[in-house]
DNA sequence: GGGGAGAGATGCCGC
DNA sequence: GCGGCATTTCTCCCC
């Protein structure tokens, strides 16, 4: 299969996304260097001009280039070379494709958001709600006073009115998150000047070694999991969980 | 357009990748749960059935699935439901397709790795083959003896026969980096019983906070960039810099 | 634009 | 399998 250079050309400057289908080579210099030996793959140029080169296997890209990256092709015996540069970013790429197996180019609309649950951030929104989650008696700050501690996921005062800290994780929890939440208390202490702040980690599991630390450090663990559902997912989740 | 069932189910069967455009809508429910309404995407099927969603802009895929899904499509009321469902990882989605704009099947072969010089790895690589980069003096520990501390990058005694830990970080390091470090000397203490062990941040930049805090600890940081350039790049090479 | 932290992170290598 | 950690991490938010 040919590949009409000018059709190319023409996809590019009107913003539509072209997948190629082809036998290449890669050379890659910016951050990093590579090189990508001849194999099938599969080459996507998106509307904002981000380039992405997929392998017939795995998630991720084998090499790809950011958003605002400029393109320019050329055939030289027998090969195209589909040359990648950002300037800004000084990362550059040369494509050396020897055979192309398909061509598309398609104009995109796509105006969508995705709606995602289940995040850290809902998680902290749910004991905000629901403080008891944490234990009897404990209330959060307000919304007010707990912007100016933005980086705390949930902060507030237990039933004796000593400050709380708690970090939430979506995963398990590993030594990383209880050297965040020390970090975090350290840094209340010092603000507030007080000597007593309770350290929470809340996670729906916890590592042995972070438990251990936790426990080291007088923390503790609550055994919390981020919310599901969409609530707009409706009777369409029931079909979802039907598997 | 009209999607043809039989050769997508064919396509997935004989280990093809699979690449539709299409506009659809998505629900996903696993680790978390999205909603995303109606536009255009380019849908990947990879051979080891890997799933990819990309809309029009972005570097990463708006949705994925992970290896080793499984795919049951079928029509209804003028509109294809792709469902996917990874049992194992408990991760399901259902893809509602509204119109179909292309169809491609490949079966691509790439036994290629990528060769990638630049790492964290290669760094570390560089300066045990030049210990001057840290310090006139520096002896690396062999490569036995280090492979039994494993976490740290380089590991060596100085000209007056300190134990040195060093942290080699390819980007600007930042205090999480310093942290790193930090954990890696009190083992070391622990470790061997002794009180006196030098830390050394290695990296091409550090945050104003990270060096604050690597000195109030005691440390140091050396100004040394990852290694460049792969040797087979050869002329190639010369070709990437003219830009 | 830098700093800080999350991510449906992924991928790699170790035990 | 889990743990620890790098990643051409990317992305978002906030200062």
């Amino acid at each position: 299969m040919e590949l009409d250079i000018a059709a190319f050309n023409e996809a590019l400057q009107k913003n539509a996304v072209v997948v190629i289908g082809c036998l290449c080579e890669i050379h890659y210099s910016g951050r990093a260097e590579s090189f990508l030996g001849s194999g099938d793959r599969i080459i996507i140029i998106k509307a904002d001009k981000t380039l992405l080169i997929h392998q017939p296997s795995g998630s991720n890209p084998i090499n790809y280039m950011k958003e605002g990256t400029t393109y320019s092709i050329a055939k030289e015996k027998e090969k195209f070379i589909l040359r990648c540069s950002n300037i800004p970013l000084k990362e550059y790429m040369d494509i050396f494709i020897s055979k192309i197996y398909s061509f598309q180019q398609l104009q995109m609309e796509d105006t969508e958001k995705i709606q995602l649950v289940g995040s850290e951030r809902d998680m902290s929104d749910m004991i905000y709600s629901q403080p008891g989650l944490i234990e009897p008696g404990f209330r959060p700050l307000s919304r007010e006073e707990h912007t100016k501690y933005g980086f705390i996921d949930v902060f507030g005062y237990d039933k004796n009115n000593v400050l709380v800290v708690v970090e939430c994780k979506r995963y398990a929890a590993d030594f990383r998150a209880v050297e965040q939440l020390q970090r975090y208390v350290k840094k209340i202490k010092e603000l507030r000047g007080i000597d007593k702040v309770r350290g929470i980690i809340a996670a729906p599991e916890i590592s042995a070694n972070a438990l251990q630390m936790l426990h080291d450090l007088g923390f503790e663990y609550r055994k919390i999991a981020p919310p599901k559902y969409l609530e707009r997912f409706g009777k369409d989740q029931k079909r979802l969980g039907e598997y």
